[in-house]
DNA sequence: CGCAGCCTTGAAAGCTATCAATACTAGTGG
DNA sequence: CCACTAGTATTGATAGCTTTCAAGGCTGCG
């Protein structure tokens, strides 16, 4: 149900029940295929969204058709709604499922009537812009500062970290190549640093599902 | 005068004469050195800023001594908004001036406040955030998707775009190992792309003053 | 069983960083 | 007014990392 999920959702985390129906009573669910395009670089405006379940992808495309992913979306979060404010309200990126996945999407124009009248709304709204602007300025922090290796171990760590998973198991989202391309690796040289880490005894590579057996020793990669 | 300053900051615009001089009237000056630290990374969040004049550089730091610049801030520009909001309110970059730089610093507890009283004001905010977070994807996108050549052409087009020079003036805020450090390129590789750039007949060089003298041939250097 | 997609591995090329030296500028003090 | 100096920018040569191109292996599904 989708009040169910809303309620576990950052961006409506302390809400009153009330308001909680009333966005609930607007969302409309959407299932988006493997691979098929929810919306394009560039595409008007409509909503934002809450993933309920499966992966989404945000992309942007160079000219030369290379495309660097720019987010992984996973359940329980939200995308898009920065571009609610945007003086010219289009999607600058290009939102995929890699995965069957079910999500929601809240229309623009009821949203921002509801944020006017609840100011709580506004302020967890602004909490989860800012974290996006911090993560992102990790990003770029990472990309100019760390090698390849630095941001494979950066993520495999954070990932580890969040997760929570005990004795450090940590499992790749999506694709490898998908994750690559978030971290700003060709998939190729992704799969040469998890073999460096494996050779080096740091981490056991199982499919997708990745052991960290030795979290100092991966740590001394870093730069 | 500080009013005079705060409508003309696009946070402000819009805003009631009497909520522009209650902000005014708990703006506190501050000026800065050249190379003078404002904050560093990690220093709990006391307010934000506006940068009446001169330039101020927020840049990250390795743990290698290497410094990567994510933004370099203009006068009437502001800074620091988007840490107000989050969980753990410590400033994530440091502050630096680049240049004998005047400020208005924004304590976080009155501005606070106004926020919840002032819906206009919120909304502004959102529209700042959100336009960072924006321009963070471009950046992370052009990290990865251009070469050190198309991010020094993309940075020339916008900034002539944006100035509005006539004829194509674009002259660099500061100096340039910062610019260029922005763009994720070593000193050398900024040096090296101008000359290729002033060689192909695209540009003209002379001293922080660059003149595009054809933004036709310019743009071909993108990828 | 065979095919398609994904991942891995190898070799070579390309771009950028790094190290090093020189030129240049601006600000300082004689 | 000129010489000096420190910071800044340019240029050259080399090394290193990553990408690119290519081929082989693995897996899951029809």
């Amino acid at each position: 149900m989708a009040l169910e999920l809303l309620r576990s959702v950052p961006l409506f985390a302390g809400l009153e029940e009330e308001v909680l129906a009333e966005v609930a009573a607007w969302a409309r669910p959407r299932h988006l295929g493997r691979e098929e395009v929810l919306f394009r670089a560039g595409d008007p405006f409509r909503g934002f969204f809450v993933v309920c379940s499966g992966h989404i992808q945000l992309s942007r495309l160079a000219s030369t058709g290379q495309e660097k992913v720019v987010e992984l979306i996973g359940p329980k979060e939200t995308f898009a709604e920065a571009v609610l404010f945007l003086d010219q309200p289009s999607y600058p990126v290009e939102a995929r499922g890699l995965a069957p996945t079910e999500l929601l999407e809240l229309p623009a124009e009821p949203f921002n009537r509801l944020l006017d009248e609840r100011p709580h709304l506004t302020r967890n709204l602004l909490g989860t812009v800012s974290r996006r602007v911090h993560r992102l300025v990790q990003d770029v922090a990472a990309l100019t500062l760390q090698d390849a290796t630095g941001r494979v171990v950066g993520y495999l760590l954070a990932r580890a970290d969040q997760a929570g998973q005990e004795g450090g198991r940590v499992s790749l989202p999506v694709k490898k190549a998908a994750v690559a391309s978030r971290l700003g690796v060709q998939p190729e040289t992704f799969s040469r640093v998890l073999a460096r880490l494996r050779e080096a005894g740091a981490i056991e590579v199982e499919r997708e599902r990745i052991r960290l057996r030795d979290p100092d020793r991966l740590a001394q990669f870093l730069p």
